[in-house]
DNA sequence: TTGACATATTCCTATATCGGAATATCATTG
DNA sequence: CAATGATATTCCGATATAGGAATATGTCAA
C-alpha cells in the first residue's frame, strides 16, 4: 500500500514542519501568500502547494482581494487530533511509566545492542 | 526534497492510522506483537514495523519477556502534539461561537418578533 | 489591449512510504 | 544440537512526497 497521502485529514496534514509554521503564522491574522511566503522564507510555489494540502483538508479557507489570495486559519480540524492526543493524558501523567522506563534503561546497559 | 520521514518525530509517527491504531490498544496494557497483530488484524511484519517507527520516537518501550518481546505505551511525547494543537483552542471555539452567532441570525430572520 | 503583479500548476528528481512475501534472527524446549 | 515459536529484517512494487525551475492562469490598471 503506498503511504498515507497528506490529504487525508488534519493528522497527516500537520505532519509537515512547513505546514505547522504556515497554521502558526496564520494565528496573527489572514494574510496573502506572498507575505507568507517572505515571513516564513519559503518560496511562492511551495507555499502554494501546502496552502492546497491544508485546504482540502479543511485547516484554512481561502477568499480573493484584488489581484491577491487572503489565506485565513480554520483550526476545526485540530480539535480531533487534539482530542486524540488528549486521551493519553493519564498515561504521561502517571509515575509507573517513569518507572518502566527506568526498568527499560537497565535492561539495555545490560544489552548494550538493537 | 522527500516527504518528511515518519521517524522524526510525534507527529509525524501518528500521522499512520494504523500506528494510532496501536498507540489505542496500548492503552489497554502492555503486549507481545503477535497479540497486537491478532488483536487489529494486521500482519505481523506490518505490526513489528510500525512498533519500529514508534520506538524510534520514543512512543513505545519494549521489553524481552521468553520468546515474545513486550510493547508498551509511554504517551510522553504526545503531549508535544497535544500542547501545539491546544494553542490553537481559541480559534476554533471562536468559529464555533461564529457559527452560534450564525444560527442565531436565521432563526431571528424566520422570526421576527420579540 | 498591454503590462505588471499575484498565485497556481506542471514537470522533474531524489527519497520515502506501506504492505506482501520470503527469510533471517533469537530464545526456548525437547 | 534440532525443532519450534516469536519477532525482526530484507527485498519488492506501486505510490506519494517536497522542493526547484519554468510556465500558466488570473486580476487589475493604464
Amino acid at each position: 500500500m503506498p503511504p498515507t497521502a497528506t490529504t487525508t485529514d488534519a493528522f497527516t496534514a500537520i505532519a509537515e514542519p512547513q505546514r505547522r509554521r504556515i497554521l502558526t503564522l496564520l494565528k496573527t491574522s489572514e494574510m496573502p501568500v506572498n507575505d507568507i511566503a517572505h515571513v516564513l522564507g519559503i518560496r511562492q510555489p511551495s507555499v502554494s502547494k501546502h496552502l492546497g494540502v491544508l485546504k482540502q483538508v479543511g485547516l484554512v479557507y481561502s477568499r480573493p482581494h484584488g489581484k491577491q489570495r487572503i489565506y485565513g486559519l480554520d483550526a476545526t480540524a485540530l480539535r480531533a487530533v487534539h482530542e486524540w492526543t488528549g486521551g493519553f493524558a493519564q498515561f504521561w501523567q502517571e509515575s509507573f511509566e517513569r518507572l518502566e522506563r527506568y526498568a527499560q534503561q537497565l535492561e539495555d546497559e545490560e544489552n548494550p545492542n538493537a
